[in-house]
DNA sequence: TATAATTTTTAGACATGTCTAAATTAATAT
DNA sequence: ATATTAATTTAGACATGTCTAAAAATTATA
């Protein structure tokens, strides 16, 4: 059984890794984690022992099966517990994220079963991320970031990137939420910021933001 | 913010002090929470340091008042996931009391509130044990253990004072659950075992079943 | 009241996960 | 190719919570 910290670590290497399974660096943990390089160096050794990730030296590090597996068996677990959260305790989106780091590492495989179950199967959380099923499979998803749209388009929110409060306050705030239809008018040359268009009202975004909402093209 | 370990003490110390809050020593602590004397001296000291109890050497703890307030936050949070997994995602009252253990230490009042009102304010827990509201305020009960009841009368079922799952299978098998109605024929002097009727079947309970189950005359 | 038994505390050690500072290895620039 | 910079690892320390073994205090017994 792995500690929370443990749980956590994986979780970090998981989504550093990416679709690509690249190698992850010591830094990027860190980073991700708010931790020294130093102590990523020690856990990064104890995972290894524990089969759960490929550490070479200096390399960076990859997930194993089981590895990955664990890692996406909390993700399920996070992204169940914010369904639960928003849909039944009427929780807001930016709300969740925290209160869902610490039940991601409720240990039941029974919870999380009956819990999937009471939810009916959701398939995608309230920020439109993917929820794995019990056997640690994906639902397929075709999303891009808006900041790769071409001019002159209509798209639909899926997803957000990023569940950190003050961006989904921003988004609320613009009236984005998951399922909104988005016009692109204009995607300027010159700081990629974008001219859109929600429910006949003009807006501008800048970059960063388009790049952490994902869409799919109408 | 105390950590998980330092709420399972407070819990303890709550458990044990007893309804006249007696003085609690280091060894029923330790048994408790099957640990070491040794350890429950140290975590005495840490817990005294941070005014949630009153400790004199030698002499035991009792509960501050904000260590009281604590440790009933604690069991109102155990007692409302309970609740949960019982009434909404269809465990069996002998399965949620170890998953409880966990839920008990998530911190946000926020969720615990939302989960009350999800609930619809439940007065008491899958086992019959009263939930404290948001206040830390008891619903009154006058509930007292099977083991005391004299001779022919008819009793209603109100509460367990056992979680193990042992014992609540064993309840389970005897068709005594929360609510039930039982007519007590002979309270047998030589064991202090009990002979009594559930829906016109006899049975026969030993006194350490009966000191578990609680009453209230009818 | 003196002695024995029990309870509680202390001393010292260990495991986990973190940190700073220093050493080592790898990557980049001249 | 060598020097510089950046990334990573190691060494040593610390905090938390646990343990065993030994010392001290309390309680029970004679
Ligand atoms: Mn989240
Ligand atoms: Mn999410
Ligand atoms: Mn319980
Ligand atoms: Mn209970």
């Amino acid at each position: 059984m792995p500690t929370q910290t443990e749980e956590n670590y994986l979780k970090a290497i998981f989504k550093l890794s990416g679709n690509e399974k690249e190698l992850v660096s010591t830094n990027a943990i860190a980073e991700e984690l708010e931790t020294k390089a130093s102590s990523v160096s020690d856990m990064v050794k104890k995972l290894s022992e524990k089969n759960l990730i490929n550490y070479v030296k200096y390399q960076g590090v990859s997930l194993t099966n089981e590895g990955r597996d664990l890692a996406v068996h909390i993700i399920r677990k996070h992204r169940l517990w914010e369904v639960f959260l928003v849909n039944r305790l009427n929780f807001k989106w930016d709300e969740v994220h925290d209160i869902a780091e610490q039940l991601e590492h409720i240990r039941s495989s029974e919870l999380v079963n009956k819990l999937d179950a009471f939810l009916c199967y959701p398939n995608y959380d309230p920020h439109g991320d993917p929820i794995p099923n019990a056997k640690g499979e994906f639902p397929k998803t075709t999303a891009i970031p808006l900041s790769e749209v071409q001019s002159k388009s209509k798209v639909k929110v899926v997803a957000v990137e990023l569940d950190e409060p003050g961006f989904l306050n921003y988004l609320d705030k613009l009236n984005i939420s998951i399922g909104t239809q988005v016009e692109i008018l204009e995607v300027n040359d010159f700081d990629d910021s974008i001219d859109i268009k929600i429910d006949d009202v003009q807006r501008h975004i800048s970059v960063e933001v388009a790049e952490n909402i994902l869409i799919s093209v109408l």
